[in-house]
DNA sequence: ATCAGTGTTAAGTTATTATTAACTCTGTAT
DNA sequence: ATACAGAGTTAATAATAACTTAACACTGAT
């Protein structure tokens, strides 16, 4: 058992369901408040300041949905971890979700195991994303101030290529295949045309003028100093 | 298109289903296999061990629940991932299937999206997806980076030439019959010529220049070192 | 010596990526 | 409102690398 005091909280008008996720997560180490509708989620939300929020979908009053666009709209909430949990498999609703804000959705009939290893990855992936300045040969990338150096001169990125690189830079050597850019930055649910990712990659080896940015053809792309 | 190389077993009775599933799992870079009811599903299952296994629940014969339940006993298919796929909105069911011991659950009807998202992420949770490092005597695959090493220096093997090395790599010194070559690294519906397999080999031999793959005549290849 | 299976080579095909320019969209300054 | 600029995307075409094939050479076993 693991002993990290994060605190989560679980919103669902289903007690049995509440139940099995508090038993679950605390057997994990994590402190877990319970909410049985969307008014009480938004205020233990205030009140105790969780790590995450697993927030059902179709709850009385407020529904999940609603919940997080409250929430987020606060500043304190701007960054706390929010899954849905919902037993609607309509695409448009779980894109929705993601779309206002969430970080991952869960369908149900919830799998203890599966939602356990997902709430733990998804802190996993906090820890990971803290301020990391990637800096290699010269080559300086400054997630936080959007910066891109190389041999001291500035190199204006747009947005989408700035998340290319990034992308890219964070593990050098390994390869991305295209669905996992397009996934990685744009967006799973974003269609994009095939030649989309190369006209990026184009760009960004131009103004870098060094190619630093490998094609592995068949397979995708990866970044080498 | 990944690399992983995680081999996918899909059971459907619809074959149009089992062509879109088959079809977007194959542009992610996984390798599929299809059957079209229970009992191709578990011979396939023995005969390929892919890493995921996709199972409809209504199918002709055996259904997807008495296939899980039987694979589930045989101590090679404890660990395998499993998924149901399901048009019946009946919680009951659901639950059953998962109490059988599968990993999770998707509802029909499907959008490719959110199954290829589900999947890959039910990888990304088991950690299946990375670091499969092959090394051996100074010979280094690296599957995540797309690369092969041998004596430090860097070789640079095409797709389908990696693939290959990679499968006969995986175990050393067993023997790879050419069907079962065909099957694994170029698909199990894929027509192509006797010699395919040969020159192939013959580059990988050639770019390594050193003989780790040995022929088995009337039979297959081997790696060995 | 013959035969079945494998090795080799070069040429032919296909698949994938690169490049370019045009077009859409959005926000901003006039 | 209008025009403008930059980001992002698409579509058409060119370039390139990967893959397959076919023809023939080789090898070892019977």
């Amino acid at each position: 058992m693991e002993t990290h005091s994060l605190k989560v909280l679980v919103a669902d008008d289903e007690p049995d369901i509440l139940e099995i996720l508090k038993y679950n997560l605390e057997n994990e180490g994590y402190v877990v408040f319970t909410a049985k509708n969307g008014d009480e989620a938004i205020e233990k939300a205030k009140r105790n300041q969780p790590d995450l929020i697993v927030l059902d979908i179709m709850m009385p009053g407020k529904n999940g949905v609603e919940v997080c666009e409250i929430l987020r709209r606060q500043s304190a909430f701007k960054e706390t971890l929010i899954i849905f949990l919902t037993a609607i498999n309509d695409e448009a609703t779980q894109i929705k979700g993601l779309k206002t804000g969430a970080d991952d959705y869960i369908s149900k009939p919830i799998s203890p195991k599966i939602f356990l290893s997902k709430v733990n990855s998804i802190f996993r992936r906090l820890n990971k994303s803290d301020a990391n300045i990637i800096s290699i040969n010269g080559l300086i990338i400054d997630p936080e101030k959007f910066i891109v150096q190389f041999n001291g001169k500035d190199i204006s990125l747009a947005k989408k290529e700035f998340n290319l690189l990034y992308l890219l830079a964070t593990k050098p050597g390994r390869v991305f295949v295209r669905n996992e850019i397009l996934n990685q930055v744009w967006g799973a649910d974003v269609i994009v045309g095939d030649r989309t990712i190369d006209v990026h990659i184009r760009k960004i080896r131009q103004k870098l003028g060094n190619d630093c940015i490998t094609t592995v053809k068949g397979i995708g792309y990866k970044f080498e100093f």
